[in-house]
DNA sequence: ATATAAAGTTAGCTGGCTCTAACAAATAAA
DNA sequence: TTTATTTGTTAGAGCCAGCTAACTTTATAT
């Protein structure tokens, strides 16, 4: 069994190594506010555990066991922010703190429990996807709303910022997921593009922001 | 805030001070399977942060604030446990466990809206009584089943052990709170009793049984 | 290619919570 | 009332997870 201590590191681990799989001692003390000495140590306890490779001066990889248990505490994060949004009424900007707690209870039958009452859902209530119960996690092909051309419509699809500042400013917005977007213009100075959606006719949104949310084409 | 160590301590001395609102560290250190100088090391942490009176070789009292903070805990506790039962399936059986661990959980906003979701019950799923939002506990006048005369008819309100294997017996028995059970008979040699109740027209409680279960006359 | 900066490591300390061993006080028994 | 037992306390140690200070290695810039 792992500390709750060791659940935090695996899954900033996990979140870091997400493209390259690979995470330098140093990005993951920023992740984590702890100072590098302390992740050092860390990383020698997981290797010993077989959770991580760590080799000196090397930058660190999860095990297949490491994104395994990693995955499972993501699991358990999701389907609580799901939980906590469908079956008991909170928004979506509130559910991540509770989560971050809820997500190291011990109980494989309380998780199972939630998922059955959602239906095994795929996704959280930000668009992320829900690992497997063997900790497995698949991305759909989304991109981000930046990266979209003017003229295209789209589908908002997950959020790639859970903090409750951005979703309230979301929620201000009216923007929420499934929201089928067009996009009017794009500026080409700072990036800011101009969409239309629901009652809004020409609302601006900054790359700041179009960077955070991820879309597919509409219509999938 | 208190560490998750502090919050369990304060319970023990919660649920121990009871009736005579005195705990020895022995006792404590019994019920928390904690060696008495770690107990005793941590009352003097609490006397700092005046949770509980201490005084060398004098019994353990919690003060208002130690008995405020711990009735909140138990709060957290019943109200998850009735949630479990309640709004997510579980047994009566299976709840404890959960509940301790949750109960740790920071968020007045998720008990809160457990409370409301399931109306603001007044009892756990076992009869005990749920602490209000100050903390305060109040326990109504029952009796133990064991304490009862053969020809009474009573009311099961509560149990006074809420482990796995009592309640998986109480199952097997289907004897759940709510329950009319008449006396049919009491043995005096070792205090068994004969009752029934539902389907059972005559079955057998050994004192074991009916010390824990607290009662009350049908039609309250 | 060398100097500087950034990243990683080692050594040693701290606070929180646990322990054992040894001792002191209070209570119960002879 | 003296002794034995139980209860409570002190002293000292260990583990976990954090820290700072000092050093080494790798990467970057001149």
């Amino acid at each position: 069994m792992n500390s709750l201590t060791e659940e935090n590191y695996l899954k900033a681990l996990f979140s870091l190594a997400d493209d390259k799989g690979e995470v330098g001692v140093n990005e993951l003390s920023k992740r984590l506010d702890i100072k590098m000495p302390t992740v050092n140590s860390m990383m020698k306890k997981l290797a010993e555990k077989k959770l991580v490779f760590y080799e000196s001066y090397k930058p660190l990889r999860l095990t297949d066991k490491g994104r395994r248990e990693a995955g499972l505490i993501i699991r358990k994060h999701r389907l609580t922010e799901m939980f906590l949004v469908e079956k008991m009424g909170f928004g979506w900007e509130e559910v991540h703190e509770i989560a971050e707690q809820v997500e190291h209870i011990q109980s494989a039958a309380f998780f199972d429990k939630m998922d059955v009452l959602l239906g095994y859902p795929k996704v959280d209530p930000h668009g992320s996807p829900i690992p497997d119960k063997n900790g497995k996690l698949v991305w759909r092909q989304y991109q981000k709303l930046s990266q979209s051309k003017a003229g295209e419509t789209l589908v908002l699809a997950a959020v790639l910022d859970s903090t409750t500042e951005f979703l309230t400013y979301l929620n201000s917005r009216e923007l929420r997921l499934g929201l089928k977007i067009k996009i009017k213009a794009v500026e080409p100075f700072d990036g800011s593009m101009t969409v239309s959606y629901g009652k809004h006719t020409a609302l601006v949104l900054s790359s700041t922001v179009t960077e955070r949310l991820l879309v597919e084409p509409a219509g999938t």
